[in-house]
DNA sequence: ATGATGGTTGACGTTTACGTAAACTAGAGC
DNA sequence: GCTCTAGTTTACGTAAACGTCAACCATCAT
C-alpha cells in the first residue's frame, strides 16, 4: 500500500488564568524569599498535580534534591516549573519546553537562549494562526450548514 | 490525595482542502451514477486509507456489504462517508458523527435528524470559538514574550 | 509456475501528559 | 501502640484515530 502522509496531531494551548497576566521570560522569580521548597508548595502555587511534579522531573524539566527522601526544589526549579507551566499554556510541549529550557544552562550568558526561544515563539505563532484560520474556516462551514438545515426544516413547515 | 479535575483533550479540525467549497447536509450524492463502490475508489475519492475504511466500519460508521471476502460500498455509505469526513473538517470526533449519522435511520422524516443535527452545530461552533479565544490569547503572550525577549537582547547590544 | 497487485483479518504500536492504584515509609499527635 | 497525613516508587491505564506489521487469499499477466 502506498505511504499516505499523516497528518500531525494538533497541539493546542489551553489558559490557566493566572497566567495571561503574567509575565515571560523576565521577572520570574518566587514573590517570597524562601530557597527551597516542598512538592506540596509547588503544587499549591503553580496548581498542578505532585503527579505532575515527578513527571516533568522524569522529562528533565525539573531536578530537585532529594533530603531523606523527599524533593526539595530549589528556585531554579521554581523558574523552571513557572515556565514550563507558561510554555504549555501557549502550546509549546514538555519536549520543546525542556529544549528551550535546558539552554539556559548553556553558559554563554543566555544569548543563545534567548536567540532560540525567540525564533520559537515566533514559529508557535505562525502554528497558532494556522489553526485559528483552521478554526474560523471550520465555524463559517458549520454556520453554512447550521442556515441549510434550517431552511430544510421550514420547507417542511416546522 | 485530593481529586485534581482533568482538562479534557480539545478536538481541533483540520481542513482537507475539497471540503472548504463543500456543502453540508444537502445534494450529497455520488456524482457519477455508480450504486456501488470499491474500498479503492473511496479512498482516492475521499483521500483516506483502506484503513480508515475499515476503522470507519469496526465504529458503525459504515456497513458495506460483501462480494465474497471484498467489500462493496452502497451510495448510502457514500453519503455517510461524505458527512463523515466533512464533520471531521469540523472537529467532530467519530462517536459524535456516528451519533448523528444513526438519526438519518430514524425513519421520521429526518426531522430529528435535523434539529439534533442544528443542535450539535451550535455547539461545535462553541468550543472552536472558546478554542479560538484561547489562541488568540496565547498569540498575544508570546508577542508579548517575543518583544521582551528582544529587548533583552538589544539591553545587551547584540 | 511465478510474481505483482490488491484484497482480507488480527493484533499490536503510536502519541502526550499525566491519572490511578498498590504497597511502602516516616513523622506527628493521641 | 495506633492512626492520620503526606511523602515515596513502580507500573499499568487512558484517550483518538488510525499506522504498521504479519500472514494469508485471489487474480491477472508473464
Amino acid at each position: 500500500m502506498r505511504r499516505e502522509p499523516e497528518r500531525a496531531p494538533v497541539r493546542h494551548p489551553v489558559a490557566p488564568p493566572e497566567i495571561a497576566l503574567g509575565f515571560a521570560l523576565d521577572g520570574a522569580a518566587p514573590v517570597d524569599q524562601r530557597q527551597t521548597f516542598t512538592i506540596r508548595d509547588l503544587t499549591r502555587e503553580f496548581g498542578v498535580t505532585s503527579r505532575t511534579l515527578r513527571f516533568y522531573e522524569e522529562r528533565g524539566l525539573l531536578t530537585p534534591e532529594r533530603e531523606g527522601q523527599e524533593r526539595v526544589y530549589s528556585r531554579r526549579d521554581w523558574v523552571r516549573l513557572k515556565l514550563a507551566v507558561m510554555g504549555k499554556s501557549v502550546g509549546f510541549s514538555l519536549e520543546e519546553i525542556r529544549a528551550m529550557l535546558d539552554l539556559y544552562d548553556l553558559g554563554d550568558g543566555q544569548e543563545t537562549q534567548l536567540k532560540v526561544a525567540h525564533a520559537r515563539f515566533l514559529e508557535q505563532i505562525d502554528r497558532l494562526q494556522r489553526q485559528r484560520s483552521d478554526i474560523d474556516r471550520a465555524i463559517t462551514e458549520l454556520d453554512r450548514a447550521g442556515r441549510c438545515v434550517m431552511e430544510r426544516l421550514a420547507a417542511r413547515g416546522v
